[in-house]
RNA sequence: GGGCGCAUAGCUCAGUCGGCUAGAGCGCACCCCUGAUAAGGGUGAGGUCCGAAGUUCGAAUCUUCGUGCGCCCA
């Protein structure tokens, strides 16, 4: 290939490698995780760690439904980043990945798309198409995650869906009924009335529909204020849903409110009637029967009617005022009709002060035995209007209108639902205080990151209610509850649970569904006192929470778990309401441990605005397709680099721009591979360090310190520090300053002699720490790499095998690492000097300069031992340096030098033309040729065209 | 509406205890090289440190109040 033009050309040691600058990762990545796992070198590594101290990050299970998008992708890839470090650590670090198969998503799916066929199926049938449809998910997701090149154990995840998860689960539940945290109450659900059927909130359709609207007067019947005088007083409350006022037992006011005691007169009797209403609304209330007039009696906040005593309208009841911070005077009276069995904030002010759950509404949506007689059996809706009159016929109606507001409705039969109070299972989270020993282990015993994780959890744990852990739904695990039909008295003990957990152990738990009665009877169950033909199965399934939150049970715990507690739990900064605290509740209760001893959380990933993600809006990113696109290592590298505590900016042009940082890494590889292709003929111990050049020795002495900051940024999970700290290596500090200086050694020196293999000992060192340091977050390319390495005895045959690389101490060097930075800052002065040269087209690359320094007479004299070192790091001519009194700052003049280039190694030299057999050559690259020519065994073509595995990389023909 | 957070250059990040003209890399513009070549090198332009008020000799940094965005709850 030489041109006649150019003979020195084939005699330089220009870099040669097969490692190919196109990186090409769509098609590269899939082929080595297939190679990956015909190796099966996930077990290879649990081998390799076996025996050494485990730390486990346990996985949070996705829900098994829909392809994985960014969220799953910043979550898994974060994993497998603290996997792989712990792993090259020396830790033995399993990795196992985990489903959530369970729950609504996925059976109101299939009931979805089963239509009207649905009502055709028993619960069995339903059951077997979600697990159909959770199963083929999973295998879809789990393709998608090895995609990515997460590393783990994806023969042998965890489902919860798996016999031995289900037990796990019936496991944990018989602790906590053992513990007696467990109990059964009334709480209201949205209910369709004509399907009979609860609804869960993605289950329902709100659309707009007319309701009465009525204002009520309810007698006092003490705890006024005494400076607004006797009464009779009354409070005034408003109501779209007459029907539930059988179920009232309180009017909730605002504490800080301010209400007014009025007296009006009523437009229709004439006579004056006293009540209270919220001091905004008065004239609007009025207005509505066209009263302008009144009479303020008097004014307080709400905190002052708390406990104030009330008589039921048509009831024979007395309620007390309550305080409930939701009210507000948008709409109605300030005064809030409370009826806990018919809505969910009424519930919870109803749960604070203690109140009952009245609910005389049977399955159908009629009024039961409870309700008065003039109710009983007629439809809710339907009463309405008798209601309406009662109220009016007793005197208690202030207003009655029509109202058009948003209103829930069935997504089957597009019908109004109903509030509608059922008995539900329930953890007590203040039983044996368990809130109070979870806030503890919280504060005391776990590790939050970043640290306001633990304000975070701790006043969602302070504040949570009492946990419902029963569900109306098919696709779970049910309550292995037996219920005695002539009672309704539920049969639940530890020794029962334990009975259906080893049940389905062995079959799952669709035992519960297949198998009749009389084969899940529990041996603890009297079948004297309960026969069993009184017996019927409870229809309830766990809130899959409850599942998830068992998985340190089922995953971690026991002889075969992965060790409990975790070392790591890792997920988004949801999961503090979510699975940190369904796990830590099961756990603290069931063990009086924290499942984990470290929380970590990240951010949800946002658009390039800041603005969260959504179909929608239109602004998602596919996850899928951008690995394709852009390739696995190019997101790993972009997750990488971002701090991940807060919310994660994602775009199309922050991908790019990974793209281009990975380009510049995988070329500084390619850089350091082509000039260590022949490196395999030598032993690198055989390189003297005295033989390294001063900035070989600070290049090694930079590479200890960035294997100490990336090594200190990965213990703190701090991965965009490492990113930046090896990247501004790569970039600035190698390619722009080392290796560039580095070329006229690496190409024009004797190919075995010192100068150069003292450089290409560096590079080795170099290149193996950067392979194994960006190993985790760059897998693919990092192990290709690594494959062109040359071999050694001792070189694991993947890096995924290999150790976390070590600083060398021999190289640590302060001084030297200060006079580096003296003369990296002249550097730059010098540079400034030569680009206005190139503007001036005196010059084009800086070897043809020349550069004059004035400095005063100690800087001169401090500079002169390392003027040929500054000539070498600035890569132009020579440098002159003249000592004067006055140069305060650097005087930095440059000329194009006015010796001739020499034609081999482009150097301006005044040895250019001194050798009579080589004209145009300077001194050292004739001393180089006469040296080559000499020794026959230095074929610089044959040599450096070997390959440095055979295995990767056949050799190629001399020419 | 409440709880927990975040906000420094177009992007990703530094900025110690309150103390120099607020830094780096990328990107961008311009230039060089053609022996890392769909590479490589250089120079340069980019900042209302989200806003306002306060504390202080001095605030990106501390306090308060806002604004925007996110998660969770209502």
């Amino acid at each position: 290939m030489a041109t006649p033009a150019k003979p020195y050309k084939d005699t330089l040691n220009l870099p040669v490698t097969r490692f190919e600058m196109k990186a090409n990762l769509a098609a590269r990545e899939p082929a080595l995780q297939q190679r990956w796992q015909s190796e099966r070198l996930y077990d290879q590594i649990r081998q390799a760690r076996s025996g050494q101290p485990r730390r486990v990050l346990h996985d949070g299970p996705p829900y098994a439904n829909g392809d994985i998008h960014m969220g799953h992708l910043l979550n898994k890839v974060l994993k497998d980043l603290v996997v792989r470090y712990l792993t090259m650590r020396g830790y033995d670090s399993p990795y196992v990945p985990g489903w959530d198969c369970h729950g609504l998503p996925i059976e109101h799916k299939v009931v979805k798309d089963l239509g009207p066929r649905a009502a055709a199926l028993d619960p069995a049938q339903i059951r077997d198409l979600c697990r159909a449809d959770a199963l083929r998910w999973v295998d879809i997701q789990r393709a998608q995650f090895q995609r990515l090149g997460i590393l783990g154990d994806w023969d042998r995840p965890y489902l919860t869906l798996q016999p031995r998860y289900e037990a796990a689960i019936l496991d944990v539940l018989a602790d906590l009924v053992a513990g007696g945290y467990v109990f059964r109450q009334l709480k209201p659900i949205h209910w369709c009335p004509h399907d009979r059927t609860a609804l869960a909130e993605a289950e329902l359709e709100y659309r707009d529909q007319s309701t009465p609207s009525i204002y009520v007067n309810f007698p006092i019947l003490n705890g006024t204020p005494a400076a607004w005088g006797d009464g009779p007083w009354h409070a005034m409350i408003w109501t779209t849903t007459p029907w539930t006022l059988p179920a009232n037992v309180a009017i909730a006011v605002h504490p800080e409110l301010v209400y007014l005691g009025i007296r009006y007169t009523d437009p229709d009797s004439g006579s004056p009637v006293q009540t209270i209403l919220a001091a905004d609304l008065v004239p609007k209330v009025l207005a509505l029967r066209g009263i302008t007039q009144f009479e303020e009696l008097g004014r307080c906040t709400g905190a002052e009617l708390e406990h104030a005593q009330y008589r039921h309208v048509f009831l024979d009841r007395a309620s007390p005022i309550v305080l409930a911070d939701y009210v507000t005077v948008a709409d109605g009276t300030g005064l809030v009709h409370t009826a806990p069995g018919h809505g969910a904030e009424d519930y919870r002010t109803g749960q604070k002060y203690g109140l009952p759950t009245l609910s005389p509404v049977d399955e159908s949506g009629r009024f039961s035995d409870e309700a008065p007689d003039w109710l009983r059996g007629q439809q809710v809706w339907q009463a309405n209007p008798a209601i309406v009159a009662r109220l009016r016929e007793l005197g208690w109606l202030f207003h009655d209108t029509r109202f058009d507001h948003s209103y829930p409705h069935c997504w089957r039969c597009k019908k109004p639902v109903l509030f509608r109070a059922t008995a539900q299972w329930f953890i007590g989270v203040d039983r044996d205080d368990l809130r109070g020993r979870t806030r503890k282990i919280i504060d005391d015993s776990v590790r939050w990151l970043p640290a306001w994780g633990r304000s975070r959890i701790g006043g969602m744990i302070d504040n949570r209610p009492d946990w419902c852990i029963s569900r109306q739904r098919h696709w779970g695990v049910p309550i292995p509850v037996l219920y005695d039909d002539r009672t309704g008295e539920p049969h639940l003990t530890p020794a029962s649970v334990r009975f259906h957990r080893d049940l389905f152990a062995r079959e799952g738990a669709d035992a519960w569904y297949t198998r009749p009665v009389d084969q899940l009877v529990p041996p603890d169950l009297d079948p004297s006192t309960h026969p069993i033909e009184h017996l019927r199965k409870g229809t309830d399934i766990l809130d899959v929470w409850f599942e998830s939150g068992s998985s340190h049970r089922a995953v971690l715990a026991g002889p075969d778990g992965l060790g409990f507690p975790a070392f790591l739990y890792l997920e988004g900064s949801d999961q503090h309401r979510g699975w940190f605290q369904s796990s830590i509740l099961t756990a603290v209760a069931t063990t009086g441990l924290a499942p984990f001893e470290t929380v970590l959380t990240h951010g949800f990933v946002v658009d390039d605005k800041g603005e969260k993600m959504s179909k929608s809006v239109g602004n998602a990113l596919s996850a899928v397709q951008a690995t394709e696109q852009y390739g696995a290592d190019v997101l790993r590298l972009y997750v990488a680099s971002m701090d991940y505590a807060d919310d994660v900016r994602m775009s199309e042009r922050g991908i790019k721009e990974s793209s281009e940082a990975y380009r510049k890494i995988r070329n500084t590889f390619r850089f350091l591979l082509g000039n260590l292709a022949d490196y395999a003929d030598f032993d690198p111990a055989a390189v003297h360090p005295a033989s390294l050049h001063p900035v070989d020795r600070w290049a090694l002495g930079l590479l200890n310190s960035v294997i100490r900051e990336a090594t200190d940024a990965f213990e703190r999970f701090e991965f965009y520090r490492a990113y930046q700290r090896i990247y501004h290596f790569c970039s600035v500090e190698l390619s722009s300053i080392y290796l560039d200086v580095l070329k006229d050694r690496l190409y024009a020196e004797l190919p075995h002699g010192p100068d150069r293999r003292a450089a290409q000992f560096a590079l080795a060192r170099i290149h193996e720490a950067l392979a194994r340091l960006l190993a985790p977050i760059l897998p693919h390319t990092c192990e290709e790499v690594w494959g062109f390495l040359p071999d050694q005895p001792a070189r694991p045959s993947s890096v995924h095998l290999a150790l976390w690389p070590e600083p060398d101490p021999a190289f640590d060097n302060p001084e030297l690492a200060n006079r580096f930075a003296r003369l990296l800052e002249l550097r730059e002065r010098i540079f400034v000097a030569l680009e206005t040269l190139r503007k001036d087209k005196a010059i084009g690359s800086n070897q043809e300069a020349a550069v004059a320094i004035r400095l005063t007479p100690p800087a001169a004299a401090a500079l002169q031992p390392d003027l040929e070192l500054l000539t070498t790091l600035c890569i132009v001519s020579e440098i002159t340096l003249t000592a004067d009194p006055a140069a305060a700052e650097p005087i930095i003049s440059a000329t194009r030098s006015r010796h001739p280039k020499c034609e081999r190694c482009w150097n301006l030299r005044p040895s250019v033309g001194l050798a009579a057999d080589h004209p145009t050559l300077c001194a050292r690259c004739v001393a180089v040729l006469r040296a080559l020519e000499a020794s026959p065994q230095t074929d610089p073509a044959a040599s450096l065209s070997r390959p440095a595995r055979p295995s990767t990389t056949p050799g190629s023909t001399p020419a």
